[in-house]
DNA sequence: CCCATTTGACCTTG
DNA sequence: CAAGGTCAAATGGG
């Protein structure tokens, strides 16, 4: 996982491309008296990022063993096999202490799982119940009442986990204040085939979130593949996802993929809604597939928390599918990330039809999300 | 009838 | 021990 790869190093490269590219645009911007500061300064920041993925991955293809130890002690973690746990789920009620045994691996292993977090927001004014998917099916498993929390918090898995295996789990909950807000916690990478790249593999039509499948490599593509979709309006925002993962994989940095990427190819997009929030967000369609193939090529390894906290804010509206293949050498390294750092992002949903079939009131798994229809919506004063 | 969600019990963690 | 997280039987929708 840490060696640094050819693809690493493609990535590597393709990074700073890509910030040359930034700077290039950065230029055209400052030249252009219609650029709007809030462009100028997302493509600073993107820059920013751009180097700093640069740098971690860097940093990273060199002492990454290290990294992982370190953190916060959990040193185990990485070598069982996951197998056991995905294998079978669990062993039926009769064995109590099979079943705890696995219960404690699978916890430990929890516990060394990468987790980020992100806040959505859902925009009220649009399509409201559709906060995004952010293209993975879930599937549901439990719900709390939290403490202190107004809302309970929905946890989620991946649909896939008794097929392939995959571990990853979310969380979401609501906001207290903030009803339009929800945040999401991720945990564990998807070792699912799920958001397959081009995986023609079986897609039954019936699952609301397939996505991704015909996406294209290529980038370019990729863009304008998305763009089609946006227009059609049902999507789901893959990026952040991605990037969640992406960031994850990083380890150190990854700070703010995401938004980098968002705009990376396409530079002057313009989105419809003028409402003042959604201009200080970044609005395209963010997918890149350039974190995709990031990602992909990274493995999990250890990562440090960023120094500075990122936050970014997306409006999501386009769909994403993004797709991400892997190509780790197993399915299960990536549960050997051990500590997880969080990432917060604040995407801001404006709207996304969903498909998801069904729309929860008390709960709001992503597809379905219901806000007052009187809510108001001025923002806040975002973070910085 | 199949499958996703619901929901209360059970288990882990701090 | 309380709070949080997960399981799995029951429930409900398609």
């Amino acid at each position: 996982m840490a060696k640094m790869g050819d693809w690493e190093q493609k990535n590597l490269i393709h990074e700073l491309k890509l910030g040359m590219e930034l700077a290039k645009q950065l230029q055209l911007h400052l030249n252009s008296p219609s650029s709007s500061r809030e462009a100028r300064e997302m493509l600073v920041q993107k820059i920013q990022d751009s180097y700093q993925k640069v740098l971690s991955m860097l940093s990273s293809s060199s002492s990454m063993v290290d990294h992982q130890t370190h953190n916060a002690g959990v040193g185990i973690g990485m070598s069982e096999s996951p197998s056991s746990l995905n294998g079978s789920p669990r062993s039926e009620d009769s064995d109590r202490d099979l079943k705890d045994t696995e219960y404690r691996d699978a916890t430990k292993k929890r516990n060394c799982m990468p987790r980020w977090t992100k806040q959505v927001r859902v925009n009220p004014g649009m399509g409201l119940e559709g906060p995004l998917d952010d293209g993975f099916s879930w599937r549901k498993y439990g719900q709390k009442d939290i403490l202190g929390a107004k809302h309970p918090r929905g946890y989620y898995r991946c649909t896939h986990r008794n097929v392939q295996g995959c571990l990853a789990t979310k969380q979401v909950q609501r906001s207290d204040e903030d009803p339009t807000i929800f945040d999401i916690t991720y945990r564990g990478k998807h070792t699912c085939s799920q958001a397959p790249e081009i995986l023609p593999q079986t897609r039954q039509p019936s699952e609301n979130q397939e996505q991704n499948t015909n996406i294209n490599i290529d980038p370019h593509h990729f863009y304008q593949q998305h763009q089609h979709q946006q227009t059609l309006q049902e999507n789901k925002l893959p990026s952040q996802e991605l990037l969640s993962t992406f960031r994850r994989d990083l380890k150190v940095i990854t700070q703010d993929l995401d938004s980098h990427q968002t705009e990376l190819q396409f530079p002057p997009f313009h989105f419809p809604s003028t409402s003042a929030d959604q201009n200080r967000v970044i609005s395209p369609p963010m997918v890149d597939s350039t974190a995709t193939t990031f990602m992909e090529s990274f493995s999990p390894s250890a990562f440090m928390p960023p120094s500075s906290a990122s936050t970014s804010y997306f409006s999501a509206s386009s769909s994403g599918v993004l797709h991400h293949h892997y190509n780790y050498g197993s399915p299960n390294q990536n549960l050997q990330i051990p500590e997880a750092t969080g990432h917060h992002h604040i995407i801001s949903a404006a709207t996304s039809a969903t498909n998801s079939p069904s729309i929860g009131i008390n709960d709001f798994p992503f597809g379905n999300v219901e806000f007052d229809p009187n809510f108001t919506f001025d923002n806040p004063g975002f973070l910085h």
